[in-house]
DNA sequence: ATGGTGGTCGTACCA
């Protein structure tokens, strides 16, 4: 079973690109980021007529996420918890059974910057509430995931001038540590246990040439407790994506599970 | 050399 995460970068602005990957690609599920849309404007019929069941957690303008799956989408819960006053729409989870059930959860985790400042704050709170959530799905001692946009370079080889990035929200050593402690639960991280050499990025910046100089970061991940990654049969980074016409500026990180 | 591009909404904000 093929799972993708996909930061689209705006449903309205992707209505071309993301079916043509989705054709190219045939994932089973996708779990997609900043879709910028309302429930009820997320194109659901675009992708059901694909065959896919599809989940939306939308927003007007900003963030918004959602998941399509060729398999039905089981107990779908919205929202990040710990927060009730939080209203910015980053996180979506289901279940899906194949000879096994798999939780989902999908995230898109706050950028920061500027940092230091509030939003930076809500970051690292954000993530705080976060690290909770994974420690539940921990003890549950079943196969699930969280993949998304973590907004996080866990690494100087994540990044192919990290020195740029020394100040940003993103790889500052404050964030890395808040992933490391999700991460260091008990979680794999899948595209670094099975490609451990540099270079490997899911992120290029629009402006100044990004993509044709290879200026990239890899901050999407996707995180399998062990009783998913004891199904983990491959990963991949579909970074030709982002050279195709209108691409958002992520492109697929997919992990492959023998679900 | 402190620029540059893109999406969404609406003439500003976010990344």
């Amino acid at each position: 079973m093929k799972i993708a995460t996909f930061n689209i970068n705006g449903i309205k602005a992707r209505a071309e690109a993301l079916p043509r990957w989705l054709e190219a690609a045939a994932p089973d599920i996708v779990l997609l980021q900043e879709i910028k849309s309302m429930d009820d404007a997320f194109p659901a019929s675009l992708f059901e007529d694909m065959g896919y069941n599809v989940a939306v957690h939308g927003q007007k303008s900003f963030n918004g996420v959602a998941i399509l799956s060729k398999l039905p989408l089981e107990d779908v819960r919205r929202g990040l918890p710990g927060d009730p006053e939080d209203e910015q729409a980053r996180w979506i989870e289901a279940t899906v059974v194949g000879r096994r059930a798999l939780r989902l959860c999908g995230l898109y985790l706050p950028n920061g910057n500027p940092a230091p400042g509030p939003k930076y704050d809500y970051k690292l709170a954000w993530m705080e509430r976060m690290r909770a959530r994974a420690a539940e799905l921990l003890a549950a001692e079943e196969p699930a995931l969280m993949a998304g946009d973590y907004n996080i370079i866990p690494q100087a080889e994540d990044a192919a001038k990290p020195e740029a990035w020394r100040e940003d929200a993103l790889f500052l050593p404050e964030s890395r540590a808040a992933f490391r402690r999700i991460l260091n639960l008990g979680f794999t991280e899948a595209f670094r246990a099975r490609e451990p050499r540099p270079g490997h990025y899911s992120f290029w910046d629009y402006q100044a040439g990004a993509w044709a100089r290879n200026n990239g970061i890899r901050i999407d991940h996707v995180l399998l407790t062990p009783q998913a990654a004891d199904l983990l049969t491959d990963v991949g980074i579909d970074k030709e994506v982002r050279g195709e016409d209108k691409p958002s500026d992520h492109v697929p990180v997919w992990v492959e599970l023998d679900l």
